[in-house]
DNA sequence: ACTAATCTTAAAAAAACATTAAAATGCCAA
DNA sequence: TTGGCATTTTAATGTTTTTTTAAGATTAGT
């Protein structure tokens, strides 16, 4: 695991770097240009990077690495009253945020979930979850090799649901994820595609892995 | 995480109730004195605020809030001419500015980016009280690494609890914090529920440390 | 021992969810 | 375009679980 601190401060820039450094290898770049050149080698799991910097800002140096399609997670240190900043950043691909000043344990815990949420979002042509495989190129899914058949929004409910195994997602998240924000639907639909997924896992008993958090949400989990 | 807004219009209380229920839990107050009375139970995780309000400005309601040392980062909603007022509200401790009219999209960004901004106890997954672990991803618990199952309200209460260990909750809190202070229901069902708590507690020995302080609440404690 | 507060329980009520089928919509090919 | 097919949405009904109520039992403090 390696992680890269783009931050001008020397002082700053150590201080993280001891934070981390029992967990992950470090490497420092001091400015913005530095850090494109660091980060274009992508073999970091995760980019910590501060929007104040001489010469390229943290913004410029976020929009050239997405430009050369690298999709590092990063992490953007900004300051408290940086809010306007924060948002434009989010817009633009940012993973997190982190307000100096900052505790040590919220540091470790961010870096931990981006790594984390990276291996699940990594675009992946195949998903599983114990021997139920879902081929995202041919958007086929099988449990022990055999077919089952799931139509559109129930392949991407089951693709979502296996991507966030064992953590509870409720129903306005899965709605938004695949029906959109706005829609006008209402979130009955996603009872309605839940019974149907249930439905075609059921045949291989997997419907017992589909669980259902009264109040709160679903989980696949085993 | 819940969000109280105090919006003397109804109309467009209702409008910012909509963006925002999906995400968040929503009470209204709709005028000062009841925004006040609202925002010292000092259980919610965002304010929205409208300067113009009758009876009792947003000013008012925001200084009497400090002064009770209520930190509830606060969004103030403000008319397009406002401007001074916006530099008297930083000055008296609002944290964010939203000028009318706005969409529903910097709305949401900025409660978004306010409350991560307050987040100092960033999203803990598991909250632990001696032997007793709280699996907030999953809404399991579990004593001595064996599950013990509680129900959603039940789960939270402790939850609740545990975040305050070592520390008298009055069933009052307990009340506002779980059920919404403006709920139907009596403070007696916070006696069911403790009750209910304690026999899965019981199986391991952990209801001991389940308290109760006559007259003033309940406590978790060694 | 008396009283007020709290505990416990179980039944009643209310939500939340599951399931189904029909209606609506969109899509493709003839 | 039009008909047929597949998917999506709506809506009604049935099921399950949680939540609330309420009343009697218990407990702690005086």
């Amino acid at each position: 695991m390696k992680i890269l601190i783009i931050e001008d401060d020397k002082i700053l820039s150590d201080t993280i770097k001891q934070c981390v450094q029992k967990q992950y290898e470090v490497e420092q770049a001091f400015d913005g240009q530095e850090g494109v050149l660091y980060g274009e080698q992508d073999i970091y799991d995760v980019i910590i990077l501060d929007l104040m910097l001489p010469m390229m800002s943290g913004y410029e140096v976020l929009a050239e690495l997405r430009k050369n399609k690298i999709y590092t997670p990063i992490l953007i240190l900004t300051a408290k009253d940086g809010l306007d900043d924060k948002l434009k950043g989010f817009e633009d691909g940012a993973d997190d945020y982190l307000v100096k000043p900052f505790e040590k344990e919220e540091l470790l815990a961010r870096i931990k979930a981006m790594i984390k949420r990276n291996n699940r979002t990594y675009i992946k042509d195949e998903i599983i979850f114990k021997n139920l495989k879902l081929d995202t190129k041919t958007r086929k899914a099988y449990i022990d090799n055999k077919e089952i058949m799931l139509q559109g929004k129930q392949f991407d409910m089951l693709e979502y649901l296996i991507n966030y195994k064992n953590t509870i997602i409720t129903k306005e998240q899965i709605f938004d994820k695949i029906w959109g924000f706005n829609s006008e639907t209402t979130t009955n639909v996603v009872e309605v595609y839940a019974s149907g997924i249930r439905k075609e896992l059921k045949q291989y008993n997997y419907d017992k892995f589909f669980k259902t958090i009264r109040g709160v949400g679903y989980m696949l989990s085993e």
